[in-house]
DNA sequence: AATGCGTGGTT
DNA sequence: TAACCAAGCAT
């Protein structure tokens, strides 16, 4: 599909529907920094907003810059990520920072290439903190952006299951010319997706461009291919999980003795109310598979093994 | 390039 | 209610 690179009226209303209608979220005010953007992003990855919001505060309030992280133990990082999900994003993020504190002089860099370099940042985020931080032009193409751009553009109902060649020149084709409007078109492109032309049931009553819409026009076709679930009761990262929720809540190393002997009187189904511990003996029946998922954890530098036992790095 | 990685709200 | 889904990344 070839299109001009000047901003079509299309992008324009959508722009305008953003100036009115975009959320007022802390990452986005006036005094926002570079640092406490590149901190959303990483928490955003995956995670929704409503739950990112309240441990974004308390991480710009503890750590207002790299430096301020990157004197930490990575543990602090991890024990306060709380339960957004995927731990592993805060010892990156915490990796991060000791590289912005002692490479970049505790700034952020504003560079496509320098933010890639650093852990835990791939082609989105370090696109979204380059238009979101330091105002550059850079093609931001996230789930939400893919899933407009699929109905707008091509018509169908979703994106391809990954991103493509096509679709990356789509995206760049259409990044507005100028500097200031290409991160406006990269904010409201993506919070269109995220309030309207959600996943599922879109509300397109209240779309900006629901009469320029391919996938409207032809009639919302169902999606041609069948999205692969994830799956979760049984599997690695739900004991994984298990175990990080133990870790979290301990302040003092955790015995290993307490991992592989559950406490009499308390067998039965995990229930979401249950300790941590609790809910993990519900889990762990297999002290073989414990043992394995420990010691990768381990590996994975998300928790740390001595004699007295195990707890989050120090 | 297909897979593994957390968590919890929504449908 | 089980399945879907959320501002992805690394290997």
């Amino acid at each position: 599909m070839q299109l001009p690179q000047t901003t079509s009226h299309v992008q324009h209303r959508i722009i305008d529907w953003f100036s009115t209608n975009a959320r007022d979220l802390p990452w986005r005010s006036a005094d926002r920094t570079p640092w406490g953007v590149l901190v959303s992003e990483v928490m955003l990855q995956q995670t929704p907003v409503v739950r990112v919001l309240p441990v974004w505060q308390e991480w710009l309030r503890r750590w207002p810059r790299p430096s301020d992280l990157a004197a930490e133990p990575s543990g602090e990082a991890v024990r306060a990520w709380g339960r957004l999900g995927y731990p592993r994003r805060a010892l990156r993020l915490h990796a991060a920072a000791t590289r912005i504190s002692s490479e970049f002089d505790d700034a952020v860099p504003a560079t496509v290439a320098e933010l890639k370099s650093l852990p835990g940042i791939g082609d989105y985020t370090a696109a979204a903190v380059a238009a979101f931080a330091f105002g550059v032009r850079s093609t931001v193409v996230d789930t939400n952006v893919r899933r407009v751009e699929a109905r707008l553009f091509s018509g169908t109902a979703l994106p391809a299951p990954s991103l493509n060649a096509a679709e990356m020149q789509l995206a760049e084709a259409l990044l507005p010319l100028d500097r200031e409007t290409s991160v406006s078109w990269n904010a409201a492109s993506m919070e269109l997706g995220a309030l309207l032309c959600t996943a599922r049931s879109p509300k397109c009553a209240a779309c900006p461009v629901r009469t320029d819409c391919a996938w409207l026009a032809a009639g919302e076709p169902e999606p041609t291919y069948q999205p692969k679930g994830q799956p979760w009761a049984g599997t690695d990262r739900q004991l994984r999980g298990a175990v990080m929720a133990v870790l979290r809540q301990a302040e003092h190393p955790v015995p290993r003795s307490l991992f592989f002997t559950p406490a009499v009187g308390l067998d039965g189904p995990a229930e979401d109310g249950d300790p941590p511990l609790q809910r993990l003996h519900a889990l762990a029946s297999d002290s073989t598979r414990l043992e394995r998922i420990l010691a990768d954890l381990v590996h994975d530098g998300l928790a740390e093994s001595s004699a007295a036992g195990l707890k989050l790095p120090g």
